[in-house]
DNA sequence: GTCTATACATCGATAGAC
DNA sequence: GTCTATCGATGTATAGAC
């Protein structure tokens, strides 16, 4: 993999990144990016041989910024609760100020996922163990008895779609439900609070 | 709108959902549709003028009935606990063997979700009161205290984020945690008892 | 109503001059 | 490296015979 990237490369791939970002892999024109990044179409290809490239190129880029900024940056917090409730608040903050990440990462899944998969082995490997950094914390607060026992894949599929739902269902949410903006500071922390009311209620051992 | 459906559209309609709950709107191709449904492509032209119109009859229809199958029976479970059992046990099955819808759905509300709104507002008005059915189940458990006080919109945005989380992110789920297939039936009803758990102690009364 | 044949538009990709 | 011009494939839509 090179990483000698000259001027036009660089102008390029910003192009693409926006391109792809607004439009999926199959809405995008190679047209429009070469218009975006100031070139013609020739060049695009000379640069990048096919569509398909340049889209792995930027795909892989996109996934992987955002699992590392997610997932690797754990809350250092002391207790599991406020572990927890840190991890939500980042997590609802990052996807409501990367509206079209997410619905990228929506796009990648339902083409297969294979890049995301792949992405996420490579954050496995780079931290150890093979498994998700998050998954051994929860393992741990299990172990400790810090919170009830539960398989940690679980929790985290409740964590993600708890928060995740009202950016990937924006339109019934905020046309239905006749809530505010989903990416306002108000809504925001409503839903930051409720969210972690339910899952820590839900997985403490006091019950 | 018209009811009077001849032989020949009833075929084209058939096919054209198989066709374009596979692909997609912008997947999906005006020659495999008329290919499966046994005709040629300028009879497709003449019972539906074009893409879009073909296109707009049928999501209309698949969105309609997803809705009412979901929301429109609903549990008449004596205890609000009962009904949140039955609910997410019905929703986790629904979308299991309807994957495909699922998919469909996540397509419809990237594009603007117009159609969905519409047809939750036609759902609303057939039942009155201009809300969910579900959301007045909710707001009567609060008024009754069977559960906390909370918004209902949010515990419904919850219970489905939950439910629809594994469907939506299958390849991640199935090939980064090493759950078994997410439509099994082993996998669905752990999933269902976990959500169940989760929410249940998340909202009653006793925390 | 149903067909064959074809027009017309779009888009990714390449040839070839500079 | 960068450009203009154009090819070739694909896909929607229509013309016109039956």
């Amino acid at each position: 993999m090179s990483h000698i990237h000259s001027e036009t490369e660089k102008k390029i791939l910003a192009a693409a990144k926006e391109v792809f970002l607004r439009r999926g892999k199959d809405g995008a024109r190679m047209q429009e990016i070469a218009r975006q990044a100031g070139i013609n179409q020739a060049l695009l290809h000379y640069y990048f041989r096919n569509k398909d490239t340049l889209f792995a190129t930027v795909a892989r880029h996109l996934i992987r910024d955002f699992l590392e900024t997610i997932f690797s940056s754990q809350p250092e917090a002391p207790t599991f609760r406020e572990f927890l409730q840190q991890f939500i608040s980042n997590y609802i903050d990052h996807l409501s100020s990367n509206i079209e990440v997410s619905r990228f990462i929506l796009w990648e899944l339902e083409r297969g996922g294979d890049v995301m998969v792949e992405e996420i082995r490579a954050l496995q490997e780079q931290h150890g163990k093979g498994v998700f950094p998050m998954q051994q914390r929860i393992a741990k607060a299990v172990a400790q008895q810090e919170i009830r026992s539960l398989e940690p894949e679980h929790l985290i599929m409740s964590i993600i779609g708890m928060c995740a739902y009202p950016y990937i269902a924006r339109p019934v949410v905020e046309r239905i439900f006749r809530l505010p903006d989903v990416t306002s500071r108000e809504f925001r922390d409503r839903r930051k609070q409720e969210v972690f009311q339910v899952l820590w209620n839900g997985i403490r051992r006091s019950s």
